[in-house]
DNA sequence: GCTAGAATGTTTGCACTGCTCACATTAAGT
DNA sequence: ACTTAATGTGAGCAGTGCAAACATTCTAGC
């Protein structure tokens, strides 16, 4: 479809804003994208991006969405019908481990103030909390479904940020900064320890 | 001991530096800090404090250094001893309080990708973590320690950022974007629900 | 096929930012 | 008193978000 020859209009420039911001996001894990250089990377002016997305938070929000549908897919890889503790905590290791591969993608998806006005933001993390609530209906058939589901999204979510943040005490040398990232091993057996230590017990 | 009469030198402008900076975080509740603002408001020139700071990055960690022991005061508050997990059910109510309270404090205290090098900072939340530790020694006796701290921690914290970020299903009207800070009660509610859920089987 | 008009990109420009460097002013030590 | 270090100022650079005015291309309706 997207001709190549006349290079004046690009095709479908908004997808290629998207994909652009995310490639940037992950080179750079820093999650402090500009829009020029978006722009830049998609070959096109400063400006035209402004033609596809009302201002940068537009663009972050149509990224994080993506990132929320992607996050989700990830987690029902990890299990696709978790009905114990155990499988609850694979989903978990699941859930931390996007949340260190891609920091800075996990950082717009959530760090970020957001704006509850963009519709398809609010609908990924809307089908988000959905997602929760059917898990914990079968992982905890008798528990009050709203409250628990906000805890176990909770218990899950904490410990990706503080694991991304590094407050969780360094495994590796001090004070190496790449060493959230170091080993992803260590970090699956932390978050299912932390997960057996809240969920294993209410099982008993 | 800080004279007024001269007014070249100011005093002590590293503390004016970071009164500023928490004043602008309170008032527009957004975590983009610009240094410029903040030496505007300490009524001096726009490079001054970086006699003091070696960049924007060290203001916001001594900002942060200090929210963490601030946060840390409000806990202690909120339950001195903690030996139940109803106690500890008042505790994470505060932690959820005090980031509903001053979004953009918390925000620069945890979304912000920090740098392990500043060791005020880092020396702050080493404390948080060590708070949280002793209070699960107390509260749940026989269990892992270091796990269950993890966990504990991570739900609270968990809990804090999903409620700033509107992602646990807005209370008041629809689309409210001050929905966030609306009433306090809810919140609270909402955060005993959630760790009555996990905690309160424990210890059935 | 031709031509309005809507989409889409470009250029220019403004206000702001973080940060560096040369310089001015003040405080402190000998 | 004179040197020296500490602290604050000003000009300036590269980069940013965003708004207009302008250019180019696609798409209908005739």
């Amino acid at each position: 479809m997207p001709q190549q020859a006349s290079t004046y209009h690009h095709g479908d420039l908004r997808a290629a804003c998207v994909r652009a911001a995310r490639e940037l996001l992950e080179e750079d894990g820093s999650a402090a994208l500009s829009l020029r250089a978006v722009a830049r990377r998609a070959g096109v002016s400063a400006t035209a991006p402004y033609r596809h997305f009302a201002d940068r938070d537009a663009l972050l929000s149509a990224v994080a969405a993506q990132g929320c549908r992607e996050l989700g897919e990830r987690l029902v890889a990890a299990h696709p019908a978790p009905r114990a503790p155990e499988d609850l905590a694979a989903v978990a290791a699941a859930y931390v481990r996007f949340a260190v591969e891609r920091p800075a993608l996990f950082r717009v998806m959530f760090a970020e103030p957001c704006d509850p006005a963009n519709a398809e933001r609010a609908a990924a993390t809307e089908a988000m909390r959905e997602y929760v609530g059917a898990i914990v209906h079968d992982v905890f058939p008798g528990s009050d479904c709203e409250a628990m589901g906000t805890a176990v999204w909770a218990l899950v979510h904490g410990l990706a940020f503080l694991q991304l943040d590094g407050k969780l005490g360094a495994a590796g040398p001090a004070g190496d900064p790449a060493a959230v990232t170091a080993d992803p091993a260590v970090t699956d057996e932390r978050v299912r320890a932390a997960v057996d230590a809240l969920l294993g017990t209410v099982r008993r």
